[in-house]
DNA sequence: TATGAATGAGATTTCATTCAT
DNA sequence: GATGAATGAAATCTCATTCAT
């Protein structure tokens, strides 16, 4: 799993000699991840983590600097892997295939992160909080989308709009149309994870249909006055 | 307004005589709506909003219940309009004109919430953070769609399926969409009110355009396996 | 008395609109100060501080930004009083009388210093803790000398050397001299104000005695192998 | 060396079995010495200790009852050293040689006690530290100051006093005098080395003349009213 | 009505010390 | 003997709320 080797790798600090994560840790970890998905951040005391994981209060201190460390324990691994993910399956999709259609593309993107989605249901939902509740987090979510990333980005839509695949809109808008459509299923799963009756394969059809749709070129556009 | 009824309705208790919010309750109002949305209701103190206001911390406890209070006179009467104009919106849309079109009906959908979400930032990047933050608002939020209105919204997508002018998807999946393509909107808007370059009208377009292309129904259905 | 009126400038901030020490902060220093003077700094809590002054522990930091800042606001007024008056008392004695000698200079002085520390005890035993104790607190003490200070000084001590009253001796061994004879005293009267057997005249003379004679150019050089 | 004995004699139980200090003992109490010289006992924690020690915290614990301990370890031989020694050098001086003169003795005693200042600064830097800071460790300091001491004392200075060496002052305001010029050397020394230009021998000479010319007998009393 | 000093429960964090390995 | 993870008591500090003026 690359996003534990992601821990491993940003909290070597700390970790047993080996690169592992201790037992203790990961206990700490899971304890947080479940009260802050539950509550939020701001209403979980360190007493409240330490007693869920079973071991002291102090003992949070001891293996992270911080309750705010323990939080970027957390968000950390997943925010490393999101976006770059993201991007590298867009990457992926039109570089390597031989088909370089707007169907491959987004179908492979959708899948992937409807995927990653599922397999993170509890981080994803801190993370959105945190985004939403604090502008740092939110430059650091940010800070994710390096210039090289965009720059790659953009080159990918360009390519798909030459090879008449993509609709000729400004890139930063069809950045934000892909973002909202998965963004939105992501908001669902993850604060309703009751609610959802599709499955998995369904949802990956509907959701690519729509933007497969939603961003091929026009035949005519529409008018607004 | 109905915005104010809404406080006064709320507030009754504690407003002045003649009915009106004082200048004193708007002044708390404002200056805890910027804090809050700055940085979070959680990491706004009592102290700062008074502050800002240019009033005593004891003031703040006259005028309102609550620190809890302030945050609800901020909430409550975008929270009453936001979605019931949305589905009235939908409504008009589809019952009035004779042009029982998806194109007609998006573009009335978006056109207003666009407005809307820029008459209120501010209020809004509020709601969202405490959406995102606090089981309670979010269930509050949610319980803004009342059966009724679900159900008037799933007579006008029925309406619009039997016209062939809506993809035949479930309806929950088709309102999630269009939620996502709304509210990503939102969160860039809210969030990011300085990178926005695109004109509302141009940004209505795109997002109309996008929404009527990915949910007319398909001549032939996209293939995932 | 100059004191008080220093705390008032120095903590102008936190004092009440008409400049006046609050009869709370009054009491909470009155506590601290009997405190630090008892044990140290670091073993006295802001518990044990507030049971004293018969608040509760959270107005110690509605008075004051800091345990710190409590120590602060009974250092600062005797740090910015001791040195300046001290030099001022030596410009005094030298410039406006006609006997521009060494014992009518050193008996000013000492007479001074000394009724100082009496009326001083506790604070000075805090300042003296402190000045041991902590590099920074050092620092601040030794930065009241500032250099216009020092080269007052050094013109005092330069004319009493050129009217032969002083001894040709380095400025700064002379200075250290004076300080230790003076600071031995301030030792003794501040660790253990009950051995004092000695009347306040009394001591002056033996001190001023000492120093008039100990600074006083030789006859005989004393030889050292 | 009466030091290591001293320390043999504390901490004979966890010693080697050779009754010798072991490295890792060396280690710990170099690193502890240097970082309360720096800041002060309160202030370094065990963790720092073990860390500069280049030992684990409690590796500590193993060689040192307490963190106090490490401290003992470090104040004891020098108190069980410097005031013995002290008069041992005026006892020395006023009975081993013919010439019973202030001089003689004065000499004595400041060329050993600056000498021994010199190569115990840190050491000095502590105790002076907690001398100040903590009343038990000032009554220790203090109670090495033994009657049998004192009597001793006494003795020396009657003698000088009836050989016409000696100012006729009360001996405790003549021994406060001594200590004052040389602790107040002893602290510019400890607490400023770098600011110290004058060589060794310099400074010696110029103590030495200060205190015999200040405490020798007068020909004329200085008037104070 | 407005004030702002006072409150005290609760939050995070530190740190000497223990103990199984 | 040495280790270092774990401990938990105690320390400092925050903050919404109350209440006398």
């Amino acid at each position: 799993m690359s996003e534990i080797e992601t821990i491993q790798a940003y909290y070597a600090a700390s970790l047993g000699k080996d690169g592992q994560i201790t037992k203790t840790q990961q206990r700490i970890l899971a304890a947080a991840l479940a009260l802050f998905a539950e509550k939020s951040y701001e209403e979980v005391g360190t007493r409240e983590i330490a007693d869920r994981a079973g071991v002291a209060e102090g003992t949070l201190f001891h293996n992270f600097v911080n309750k705010n460390g323990i939080l970027d324990a957390i968000m950390q691994p997943i925010m490393q892997n999101i976006l770059p993910t993201m991007l590298n399956t867009l990457d992926q999709a039109v570089l390597d295939g031989d088909s370089q259609t707007l169907d491959a593309f987004i179908v492979a993107l959708v899948t992937d992160r409807v995927a990653f989605a599922e397999r993170n249901q509890e981080s994803l939902a801190v993370i959105l909080s945190q985004f939403f509740n604090n502008e740092k987090d939110r430059a650091a979510v940010m800070g994710m989308v390096s210039p090289e990333i965009l720059a790659q980005a953009n080159v990918v839509m360009d390519r798909l709009k030459t090879a008449g695949e993509l609709v000729d809109w400004p890139n930063r808008m069809i950045l934000q149309l892909l973002f909202s459509t998965l963004g939105g299923y992501l908001v669902e799963k993850v604060l309703y994870p009751d609610l959802n009756q599709l499955d998995t394969k369904q949802t990956v059809r509907y959701l690519s249909d729509f933007l497969v749709n939603g961003l091929s070129p026009r035949r005519m556009p529409l008018h607004v006055d």
